[in-house]
DNA sequence: ACCTCCCTGGCC
DNA sequence: GGCCAGGGAGGT
């Protein structure tokens, strides 16, 4: 994308710019005419640097979905809330039926005030070291996996990968963040790469909903792998026990009794 | 540091 | 017909 510019942007649901006021046309009016200076990712956002010093900033949510394709498709799918239309004749869009997913342009200003802000290390780019990650867990009373879920320690992680990694890593999700010792913070670690270098040789996970899909609208096919994530009542593939599932920050955890003692 | 809310497709 | 799933923001 870098390089190009925004010719036409259009914007259908006010829920998509939401991080703007919910104001379509602020979205539309501050990409039209930018030009892209890079596109990267940083956790589950994605981050691009424009002229004039705006930033377009845009979340998947569960369900959301980027295009990139030409004009040939005049129709867009369903559920299609954004499109661009590129200076080159590529147009971008933005398919997501579950709307929890954003596109926003913040200026230097707002940019500081976003969730951005907030968000630790990147998990598959820059993981942070074992003493980064227990300074940052340290006297931290809440459960592992609700501060996995945070994005604050480590940003890149949602309910699925967090449940895998602190299975494979044999952390139980209930420990407090700052009961979690050095060498099962190792583990964690190594964990997350694992976990993650998997789902995405397999495309990622998507679930019986399909709510994720890839760009190209085949589905993921990590769901195999998966140890714990939505085997509740099914044995461990390891010890045989049962799968157990709790609720922590109103998300389902999944976790093996038999081999997430620590 | 917790709870609630948003939203839709898929499933019971 | 109703419930559930999830990520993040906002409020208490």
């Amino acid at each position: 994308m870098t390089g190009r510019r925004f010719d036409k942007v259009e914007v259908t649901h006010p829920r998509t710019a939401r991080h703007n006021g919910g104001e379509a046309s602020i979205v539309e009016n501050r990409l039209q005419g930018r030009t892209v200076k890079g596109v990267n990712r940083h956790g589950k956002f994605l981050v691009a640097p424009l002229d004039k010093g705006f930033t377009m900033v845009a979340h998947l949510g569960m369900s959301g979905r980027f295009i990139v394709g030409d004009d040939s498709q005049s129709v867009p799918p369903p559920h299609s809330h954004f499109r661009a239309w590129m200076d080159d004749g590529v147009v971008i869009t933005f398919v997501d039926p579950r709307t929890f997913g954003f596109v926003a342009v913040f200026d230097e200003v707002e940019l500081e005030t976003t969730g951005l802000r907030r968000l630790g290390p990147d998990a598959w780019e820059s993981p942070p070291t074992v003493e980064a990650l227990r300074l940052s867990l340290a006297k931290r009373t809440a459960p592992i996996k609700a501060l996995l879920l945070d994005q604050g320690p480590v940003a890149g992680l949602g309910n699925i990968y967090a449940d895998e990694a602190l299975f494979l890593a044999g952390i139980d999700p209930r420990t407090p963040g700052g009961e979690v010792d050095e060498a099962p913070l190792e583990r964690l670690l190594a964990s997350i790469q694992v976990v993650l270098s998997g789902a995405i040789d397999n495309g990622g996970t998507s679930l019986d909903d399909l709510a994720y899909l890839l760009p190209d609208g085949r589905a993921g096919d990590n769901l195999s792998q998966l140890h714990v994530y939505g085997r509740d009542g099914e044995p461990c593939h390891v010890c045989g026990e049962t799968i157990d599932k709790v609720i922590i920050r109103a998300r389902s955890t999944h976790f093996c009794p038999g081999c997430q003692s620590g």
